[in-house]
DNA sequence: TATGAATGAGTGTTCATTCAT
DNA sequence: CATGAATGAACACTCATTCAT
């Protein structure tokens, strides 16, 4: 439909630069949470970041390039944070991993639903299959590495399957039972726990 | 911040004002389905509609009300077709009805991403806690109507809990793996089941 | 520059169809005073007075047309007011009268800068000069009669001038002194009154 | 009611920014004086200033701050053409000087019917007090100072007071003989004459 | 006659994007 | 390279007016 390319416009060389593209990022990412898509424009973005809306027009080519860095970061920072998780529960067992990983999620979401569903449909809009199959594909390495660690007490599971069930399993609990008081918020991890232990079938080796 | 109203302006009293609204409420969910929130304008929808914007504005004071509306609908419509699914399977057994559930759901959700985000960013942005309170009760009802039927397989379950928890799970699995080839929509259907099945715990009472 | 008639549609034969127009008349000024011009839209005026929009314009073939009505009635109540005002003072002295004619001016306009500068503009814009003359000859004749008794007080006067000259002076002293606390509603009177005694010239007869 | 600003959006920092805001008031003021305020709409505005309609918005947040604008500027225009007058006429009399005074105002309105009642109509509406009380000020500075060369002539007068009556009182004398004839302005000037030399009770002090 | 659903040109306003400085 | 003034298509929404019922 649209012919103009959605990649950065040019690699920032110069350190100023970088700063510059990172200003922006914050800026819209700052924009997204507080108002929603509506609130990020180009120029509120411009201004949040304390540059002119030229200069983001020479690192952006337009409004959906930006909206899809700020999606390959999201993407990543998931991926980060589940491996900067897996390093803290190498020594615990599968449930504690399990509820580690479902509260690193949930510090993340809480409060953020602004940010969250707009940035899925964003996702549902814009052409980032590549940037997901990605991040698909880093989560699934850091899964079957956990996997292998528990294979006697899980069910048989196919990782590539299992990277892309899992997160949407956890946030979408995690989203159901957002904008919780905060006395509720053991309800929604007991859920998502749950959920997740249910899908990797612990229960059935038991059975068997 | 916006006190302006959202709910509709005046119940249409002849039958061709219902015909009107209808038609209004079939453009907007065509248009969101195809090109996702920017293509909603009021102007879009109410050409598609084959009635003026002036029309539209008769029955909906501002864009936000007639989105109020769409999620309204959506929101009886999944309590509806579960209610259909359920009379459907009532002679069959616990994992032949989840799967019924799942494939209705699918059905409903498949091709339909953009559609399901959209509602879901402005679900976050409006005020439709309400709305979304009066499907859970009712979601719960059915639930707890259905479980009592499996009672026995199933491990010990909060109804209250499982309606909200349950449907958020389905669709998350149905979304994730939502822009598949037809080929791979079995997996996706699996995938839903397994989740399903092991947040209820069945294989938790075998092992009992 | 529009052609379409000013007159009112036809004139209400049935009692029924008078209190009608009646109704409209009351409702549009009510809307007037109370939020100004952007405030009298037809359809507004149609509902406040409790009758359909399709009734009102069967007796005023638009907008403009109504809006002269209400000039129209603007004036005559003017002249009506004044009328009354002489024939209560037909025992007082000059200044007493004068006083006593400020005094129903204020009463009128104080709180109703809205409705007033609203009438003002339309009256600039509409082509109303045969209803505004026909209240400068009434006028003009209350005053000529009111001057006859005053005689040997007041200067030489063109009664023709007078009429048109006064009722000005009275009102731009007044709205000039209009949304002020009630504790210096007195300062406006006397501004009034000295104004309208200054420009009778009587003390210039006292000089002679 | 609204909480929007109706300050100017930024102060035009480059040079052919001015010249864009200046284009902008010019365009308003004449469309008002041509049409009334139903006329003076953004676009055409923006039009007859021969600028985008983005560019006025870049300089005024909304319809009425341009409105406010312009209020403020034929404010200022009052008290300047007041102020140029009395430097013309410092050797002048008393009655001469009043008559300049008033022949100031009469080039300035005569015509310019729609325009002033225009501006009248939103100093009603919008909220204007502190330009209003600044006129005030000025003008009653400027009046003592005029007031302090015939004391010996005129009456008692409170200057706070007479800087409120005396505009208003030549402006409405100016406006009811408004859309006259050429031959009959003399008759206006010489009313209006007349009723700020009756306030200045001049021929009180020769009667005493 | 009275009704009120329907109309659509026209309003105020926004915002992605360009380009002269 | 950075700036920010300028652009104008497009948006949400209004309201005078018509006309089938």
């Amino acid at each position: 439909m649209s012919s103009a390319s959605l990649t950065p416009r040019k690699a920032p060389r110069q350190a100023r630069a970088v700063a510059t593209v990172e200003a922006i990022a914050q800026a819209a990412t700052q924009l997204l949470r507080e108002n929603g898509l509506a609130a990020m424009t180009t120029n509120a973005v411009a201004a949040r970041a304390g540059v002119s809306i030229g200069s983001l027009y020479q690192y952006f080519p337009n409004r959906d390039a930006l909206m899809v860095e700020l999606i390959r970061r999201e993407q990543r920072g998931h991926v980060e944070r589940v491996r900067a998780a897996l390093v803290l529960c190498e020594e615990l067992d599968l449930e504690a991993t399990v509820r580690l990983l479902v509260r690193a999620a949930m510090g993340h979401h809480r409060a953020d639903a602004l940010l969250a569903s707009a940035i899925d449909h964003e996702e549902a809009r814009l052409p980032v299959d590549a940037i997901i199959a990605e991040t698909l594909a880093e989560g699934g390495a850091l899964l079957m590495h956990l996997f292998s660690r528990f294979r006697d007490e899980i069910g048989p599971l196919d990782p590539a399957r299992a990277a892309r069930t899992l997160p949407a399993l956890v946030r979408s609990v995690v989203d159901a039972w957002a904008n919780l008081a905060q006395s509720e918020l053991e309800v929604a991890e007991e859920e998502a726990v749950q959920a997740v232990l249910g899908y990797l079938c612990i229960y059935r080796r038991l059975a068997a």
